[in-house]
Order: C-alpha cells, then sequence, then structure tokens
DNA sequence: AATCCCCGCAACCGCAGAACT
DNA sequence: TAGTTCTGCGGTTGCGGGGAT
C-alpha cells in the first residue's frame, strides 16, 4: 500500500539542531506529551517533521536519558544479548534503562563488533592478525586505551568522544574484551551490578547534561556531576529544572505515554529475574 | 604547521507493522 | 475488511574532532 511521506519537506529544518528548537521541544512536550508526533512540530512551532521530533526527544531530550560512556557492565550485558537477540536494538535497550537503542547501536558498531571480531580472530588464528585498518590504527587505538586510563576527566572541549574522553567508571574497548567470555556466575555478577547502576541511579543523573550541540557535553561518569560549563542557560530558561523534579516528571512521563521510566524500570527487574537463567544459558552458547 | 585519515555520534531514510477509520 | 495513517525500528550516512603522518 502506498505510504505518505512523513512529512512534507519543503520548509523543514534538518540537522543538527539548535538550543531553541531544543528548549521549543522539550517544553512542548512537558506541557503537552506528544500524543501526536506528527502534529506534534506544528503545534510546538518547529520546523521539523515528527519524525525527528521524535528522533531527537527519543534519544536525546528525554529526561529519563542515562548519558556518559558505557560500563564495562553494560557492554558485557549488551554483547550478551546481541548474542541472544540479535541486531534487536530496542530490545536491548528495554534491559539497559536509560540507554537508547541508537546508541547501544552505535555503541556496538563503533567499539564491540570490533572487540568481538578481534576475539574472535585471535581465537581463530591466533598471534598476529593483520589489522583491518592502517597500520597507525593500532598505534591510535592503544593511545587511546592508554588516555583513557590516565587521564579519564582530560576531556577535551567540543563534541563527546567515548573514545577520546572516556570517564572514570567508564570502560574502554580493551579493558572488557577479556570479560566476554566469563564464567556463569560471572555473568550474573556483571548482570547484576547492573542493574543496580540502573535501578539506583538513572533516575538521578538525568539532568546531568543538555546535550547541545553549540555546547557539547565532556563525557563523564553517570556519578559525576556535568561540567559547569554545560549549558545552564537552557535548563534555567525552560525551566526543565523543575520538570526533572521526580515528581513532577513522574507526572509528566505518564503524561507521555506507557513508556514511562518507572513502568520501564519496573519491566526491567521483572524481565531481568526471568530472563536470569536465559542468561546462563547464553554463556553456553 | 599542514594535511590526511579514522572514529564516534547524531540524524536521516525507508520499511514493517500496529492503530485507526 | 480494506485502506490509510502513524509509530517504531534497524540500517546507513554525514559531520566534526582529534590523532597520525
Amino acid at each position: 500500500m502506498g505510504r505518505a511521506p512523513c512529512c512534507e519537506k519543503e520548509g523543514l529544518r534538518r540537522g543538527a539542531w539548535s538550543s531553541e528548537e531544543d528548549e521549543r521541544l522539550v517544553e512542548y512536550i512537558r506541557r503537552h506529551g506528544h500524543p501526536n508526533w506528527r502534529a506534534l512540530p506544528k503545534q510546538a512551532g518547529l520546523l521539523r517533521c515528527g519524525k525527528s521530533c521524535r528522533l531527537r526527544w527519543i534519544n536525546y531530550l528525554r529526561p529519563d536519558i542515562k548519558r556518559g560512556n558505557f560500563t564495562s557492565d553494560e557492554e558485557e550485558l549488551i554483547v550478551r544479548l546481541h548474542q541472544s537477540l540479535g541486531n534487536k536494538w530496542s530490545a536491548i535497550a528495554a534491559q539497559l534503562p536509560g540507554r537508547t537503542d541508537n546508541e547501544i547501536k552505535n555503541v556496538w558498531h563503533t567499539h564491540l563488533k570490533k572487540r568481538l571480531d578481534d576475539e574472535r580472530k585471535a581465537v581463530g588464528g591466533g598471534g598476529l592478525q593483520p589489522q583491518t585498518r592502517k597500520k597507525s590504527k593500532a598505534k591510535s587505538t592503544a593511545a587511546a586505551a592508554e588516555r583513557e586510563t590516565a587521564t579519564p576527566s582530560a576531556a577535551s572541549p567540543g563534541r563527546s568522544s567515548s573514545a577520546t574522553s572516556s570517564g572514570v567508571t567508564c570502560s574502554t574497548v580493551t579493558e572488557s574484551a577479556a570479560a566476554v567470555s566469563s564464567s556463569s556466575s560471572a555473568d550474573q555478577a556483571a548482570i547484576t551490578s547492573a542493574c543496580h547502576g540502573h535501578g539506583h541511579g538513572h533516575h538521578h543523573h538525568q539532568q546531568q547534561e543538555h546535550p547541545h550541540p553549540a555546547v557539547k557535553e565532556e563525557s563523564f561518569s553517570s556519578a559525576e556531576q556535568p561540567p559547569a560549563a554545560i549549558d545552564e542557560s537552557f535548563w534555567s530558561s525552560t525551566d526543565v529544572a523543575g520538570m526533572m523534579d521526580l515528581g513532577d516528571m513522574d507526572e509528566e512521563l505518564s503524561l507521555a505515554g506507557p513508556s514511562s521510566a518507572r513502568s520501564e524500570d519496573m519491566e526491567f527487574w521483572l524481565k531481568m529475574l526471568l530472563e536470569a537463567g536465559d542468561m546462563r544459558d547464553l554463556t553456553v552458547l
């Protein structure tokens, strides 16, 4: 059947979002929720298509987004879930509260997949393996790993980069490489610790940053405060801080629909409990 | 110092299926 | 029940930063 374009392309903005647009979107959703993405941009006064608004909200502006680099526990969990679920990023993301499918997908393609490939090569061929990248890459990767461990908060200004500005609690690709084929008890521990991290933390550091392109956030661990430089004006000007009040947020989230952070949490814990046995089995694969 | 190359990330695109009429 | 609309998902791309040469 025919399919209408998601939006009339004429006159709509594309590309990176401005702080004003973010502001509008957040403010609108805070007040009205998002019952209809298609109509939202018009009603919010945004020159974007609904799809773009949705993506921006889901992947970036949603208050329950947990940002910062992935912990080794999270990476491990992703690897395991990917083994069982395949490229079902949304399903994987459902097990990692605060993480988006897009983010997980990116991490998979940039870090984890490479890591697994390397491991397979190491196991299969052993010894020296030809680098898929140029020779300089090995150097730069090692250097990056070193940077990560040596200068956790020495992130350079500008865009965030998990590889170049990893936080203290965040793993590097190499760091957790050996952990992938860990024992079943280790699995449980990893899952459990991941759960603890999510269960306790992710609601409370939601306001860590407002990652706006104009003032990209530094990378930092989930336990740290965001750098002072982060777009404070945005939070104050839009009363987003007020939105982050938990009580208020619950209200907002319930308004926003079934995917509230609270229900996600419940679902997460239920699934975790149910799947704990399955996860053990995965290690046998 | 300049240029090249690679990486990470946000955003876009198109499809599939659910929801609605 | 069929047609249409909307949402969600997965794959892909383009941009900007930073390290290497």
